[in-house]
DNA sequence: AGCGCTTGACGAAACGTTTAGCTAAACGTT
DNA sequence: AACGTTTAGCTAAACGTTTCGTCAAGCGCT
């Protein structure tokens, strides 16, 4: 592999000209530019990312860590974040933490290892979990984004999750429906919480109580949502509307319905948190909670990137605004029992 | 942040001494490790990845480029990768080329200059464009999988594309369909050939006739997939069943569906390549044609460590077999014109 | 007891960059 | 013409590891 070196004695020039022709430090005469950028072509040169970093001390690449890249979710965040990161000239580092706050620990670890100039992190854990990754960031910039608990000493943010539940709650009530059922996400992500929060007070809101029978932990999960949502449906006093945390949990739920023969919106109406592509195209189209998750990438990116550039201001707080898309799985509540739909043949 | 030499100053001992605990690539007495090991905790001492990957000429990260991370064929696939890579040792630097060939040859670039072992391409473009990759990759070597036409100097793995196309077309015909499109993938992509090549041959095995208007293309993408599914729909002598050549574009072709309020299966038939999460979830379930995405990340990700390892075999491909999963968008056509459903209230 | 061998630990030289500090040539000023 | 000032380009010293060769101590032989 062509090093400087070689490029600088087939250019018959030093190495610290090769250095500053590649990186415009400081002024080059266009002849010597001409002849280095000749020799870097015919040699092939690449330059050597590691040694760049060990001697400056951090590398043109940020780390990203996501709890799950097969969530749809994630995969939006981390396409804009890749895009953008680019963009500004870092390359990403991706790590995914399986959910586990171990691991999650571990890669920010090994993040910092490779001399990341920043990362950003969807932390998958409690306020805890996240607050004691202090310790392992050393000097290397983090800031968390969507699961970001408040108080702790880095860079958040996130969405208004409690007013993301209110607009599907607010949605659901105004077909008229008062038996709302909820699908919640696992206690101990701060986002779950703040959408059981938003959930309650949505319905008090409506001057509606809660049925504690109708809050089902779905985990977040695609099969525990399934299993809640059985359990729903097979219940002695079902809810006419249900209200999803999460577009994982909305997969299980709508497995529940299918082979429950329940119809949506006919017999019951369903209203999710997280858009994503195909939840236009199905029939019904479904009405979702949107959030702004490509601009969540661009502010945690940017906020990155100021850090990175030295801003020590005190830790900032960014909550965005979710928004709703209606479509048609909400409807007028039916009267009386649940009612069950023969499948066409 | 602290380094090796205050680890050694802390545990009294030489820098060597540390580096070979960290690496046990010889032994050290009980009693020095646990000194060192102290020594290490007490600082918080983490080994910078730069500094060994400059001396050691490689890191322990691989390289993983692919075309779209927002396609969940890519985000499976990317999931697998990285959870088996870690488990064998090796972090992943993600790449995503946004389909463009430019892009990817920068970024099989930017793994060798971040000193990758090695890296696992899924190729976005025609077999040109990956065999010029050649000149990149230098010693680093790489795998391709997916789009990666034969005959490229590459470990390749790859499904039997045909073979994919002619399971659902096989299906489709056998509930009794003769009039079939195709929603096809663009042409300068291998998969695409491939797929196109099987459906004509899956056609031709069951004596019908390939009528060229029904062959449409939807470049991959679910809006050009939903324009094609809607001038197929409003065209004259619409098809009885679709054949879908990959997931995004089955978004596309269920919008055009449900706009043309055109009911699956009673009104129209539709298999598509590429399962996940939701086909099964959704009214009607869709059949699919499922690859095996895990398989063909764990192949790649081994055939790479084996390279890495210094195999120096000649390049050889892997060719797996896709299945099916028949659910119920598939059913016996309706005779006469095509029919429209009113949609439910 | 003296000899060579093994072996645990160390010293120091790389790896390929960046960059501070330097040299010497070219220029403008008096 | 002699001086200082600027500046293009160079020399060489890091950055934090890994690893080869070295060294001294401990061992079993004769």
């Amino acid at each position: 592999m062509a090093t400087m070196k070689d490029v600088a004695r087939r250019a018959g020039v030093s190495i610290a000209t090769v250095s500053t022709t590649l990186s415009g430090s400081s002024y080059v005469s266009p002849a010597l530019k001409e002849r280095v950028q000749a020799a870097i072509d015919e040699l092939g040169y690449a330059p050597n990312a590691m040694a760049s970093g060990l001697k400056r001390g951090r590398s043109a690449m940020i780390g990203l860590v996501v709890p799950d890249i097969t969530n749809p979710f994630f995969t939006e965040f981390v396409h804009v974040v890749q895009r953008e990161a680019r963009a500004a000239g870092y390359s990403v580092m991706l790590g995914v933490s399986d959910d586990d706050a171990a691991q999650e620990a571990d890669l920010v670890r090994l993040m910092r290892s490779h001399q990341a100039a920043g990362t950003i992190l969807c932390p998958c854990g409690n306020e805890d979990d996240t607050k004691s990754l202090r310790g392992i960031t050393g000097a290397m910039p983090l800031v968390a984004v969507d699961n970001a608990a408040d108080g702790t000493d880095f860079d958040t943010v996130v969405i208004d999750n409690r007013q993301a539940a209110r607009l599907a709650v607010d949605h659901i009530v105004s077909a008229g429906h008062e038996r709302i059922a909820a699908i919640t996400g696992p206690t101990h992500r701060f986002v779950s919480r703040e959408r059981l929060i938003g959930f309650e007070e949505a319905l008090k809101g409506h001057g509606l109580k809660t049925n504690p029978q109708h809050i089902m932990p779905g985990e977040f999960h695609v099969s525990r949502a399934y299993e809640a949502g059985l359990s729903l449906l097979q219940s002695p006093n079902p809810p006419t509307a249900i209200f999803v945390a999460n577009n994982q949990m909305l997969i299980g739920i709508l497995q529940a319905l299918a082979h429950e023969n329940v119809a949506v919106p006919q017999d019951m109406s369903i209203a999710s948190i997280d858009d994503f592509a195909w939840t236009a195209a199905v029939t019904p189209a479904l009405t979702t909670v949107t959030q702004p998750i490509a601009e969540m990438a661009r502010i945690g990116l940017e906020r990155l990137i100021g850090r990175i550039g030295g801003d020590d201001s005190p830790p900032h707080r960014e909550m965005l605004s979710p928004g709703i898309t209606v479509r048609t799985s909400c409807a007028v509540p039916r009267a009386g029992d649940l009612r069950r739909t023969t499948v066409p043949a």
